[in-house]
DNA sequence: TAACGTGCTGCAACCAGTTGCAGTAACAAT
DNA sequence: ATTGTTACTGCAACTGGTTGCAGCACGTTA
């Protein structure tokens, strides 16, 4: 079998607490014995048993990542951050994604809690009250969701936001839509709130919707026929449906309705028009959030997004 | 403390040995006894220590999952059925990309090799060699390449390939250029060796290149001075880089040359033009290679792969 | 010289399960 | 009545580390 610390002990002669030391507790001995141990261990491949360590100390050195969707685009990046920030810790990332369903969230939970120091909840559906019996159980980080006692990461896209509205009030917009995302999500709500009351714009609610490319497409004839001429969607999947969704009634995109994007997920230089967006900080938001996770600290942090104007967006086409 | 077997026991009046037996060989305990350990068992909470479970049986449930690039919108679909199939086994996945390095892909296997109970290895960019030597260390599942004694799961590219350089041979085309993968990549090979003998093509191959949009890009240059009318990419994203590329150098999709994309990656039905490409079941894929690990079937499975025509292929302009 | 502190190491219990072996009771076969 | 078989259950060793406590050698201080 593999190499366990006994062997180590028994090779160098010394007690096998003392290999366990040199690794666990390096200041505890003797620099002499520690280089002696470290080389034989070395040369006979021993590598520490996580099983037989994380049933003493109680910790796993694991920690859990759950998304709502791990087809959005918008998480992908997310993750690799986080998974890259977890592997320079010496820890491993367990990845799972929910489906949008709140039930799994909480499943998923459950299933990670006994083998993980932590999880990374991104975009939860779950409702307040749900998140605050999970949270209790184990060391939490909520991405994109604010919860009072939580450590928290969030992207200011109400900024954001008003920042889209303002570009289209500053393109001449009066009436303007927002299509919103699914029920469970914070995001979508700071959203809202942070639009209603825009100087000089009218704003329509749309939703709630599918987070989809498909939410997009199908909420097309709402968004044609409310007399709006620019539009701000949950996320840049859902931008993308719409302008395709416009684009099959007729309707075109900046042409007749001006359409804006959430988290810039969308990078392809190749759409037609280039989607104008909020551009969000995914990579270091993954990355953040494991940082706090391992070190624990509580903190609420907020990374700034910024309106990245593309040509999804235009003035409205007569006078108001 | 959380409840432990003992604590069961205790309740049960019966000993440690029998609740562990309920739960791990049921059919060696009594009905009776069975049923009763087991509600004290549910209405304690117990749950079993997956790490001490692991200490002693010497499998963790655990499976490893490393790919070549997470933000390579090739992989998530892939990862998320992959995750949802080991789930529905009751077991968890670590998820790790290599960011294309073949050392990263050594060095991860090495970090999970004491902690899962097999790999799931996506697109290794390794030589055989190097590979050689890591699968021998525990269950491997390869995606994506073919290696002797290795259970594998592979799309056939080939095929794939050669339907895409037959469809533009159909076209009329006459010199076409390939624009192959990173040099690691047991695909790219594959795809070379496929469209070198096409009836009435003359195939001129460029690379190797980076399977990234900027490496499409990048190599619009070599491709617009190649004197050929189409053009096969190593996948979508490189297509994607291509056409932007060639855009930018005045040089129009699918008017000047026609581009095929290979993976079916991008499904944004946005893109203009809309990208020809050969789909593959990626989804499938990561289903099965999981499967494939956790029964520890050895086999080679191919998967079909088909083209999908779409915009950016044409006729060419003049005659030949 | 005695008392004390310091630095290192060994001892052994402990974590939460699994499993080979042995023991027991009930029943069937001889 | 004896033996054998079957079906369960208990005992205890074992997995591979961690850690509180004790012991020991050595140097310091009173």
């Amino acid at each position: 079998m593999a190499v366990t610390i006994r062997d180590v002990a028994h090779a160098c002669g010394v007690h096998v607490s003392t290999v366990s030391r040199t690794f666990s507790a390096p200041h505890m001995v003797n620099a002499e014995t520690r280089t002696r141990v470290l080389t034989v261990a070395e040369q006979l491949g021993y590598r520490p048993n996580r099983a037989a360590r994380s049933l003493t100390t109680g910790r796993t050195h694991n920690l859990g990542l759950i998304v709502a969707d791990l087809a959005n685009p918008f998480f992908p990046p997310l993750i690799k951050a986080a998974q890259a920030t977890a592997r320079a810790r010496d820890y491993h990332l367990f990845v799972a994604d929910t489906d949008e369903d709140p039930a799994k969230e909480e499943e998923l939970v459950h299933a990670f809690s006994k083998q993980v120091d932590g999880i990374v909840l991104c975009s939860p559906r779950s409702s307040n009250k749900a998140l605050e019996k999970l949270v209790e159980t184990l060391p939490f980080v909520l991405v994109n969701r604010r919860l009072r006692g939580v450590t928290t990461v969030v992207m200011d896209v109400a900024r954001g936001a008003r920042t889209a509205m303002e570009h289209l009030a500053g393109l001449g917009h009066r009436r303007v839509a927002l299509v919103s995302g699914p029920s469970g999500s914070w995001t979508s709500g700071e959203i809202r709130k942070a639009v209603t009351d825009v100087p000089g714009l009218e704003t329509v609610v749309i939703g709630p919707n599918a987070p989809t490319e498909e939410g997009g497409v199908s909420v097309a004839g709402q968004v044609a026929a409310a007399g709006v001429t620019g539009v701000l969607a949950y996320n840049d999947l859902v931008a993308i449906g719409l302008i395709e969704g416009l684009d099959e009634l007729g309707v075109g995109v900046p042409g007749d309705i001006s359409v804006i994007g959430i988290d810039g997920s969308i990078t392809g230089r190749l759409y037609r028009p280039k989607l104008t967006t909020v551009a969000m900080p995914t990579a270091d938001a993954g990355r953040m959030a494991v940082d706090l996770l391992i070190t624990s600290m509580s903190a609420a942090t907020v990374l700034e997004t910024h309106l990245v104007v593309r040509e999804s967006t235009a003035p409205p086409k007569g006078p108001p």
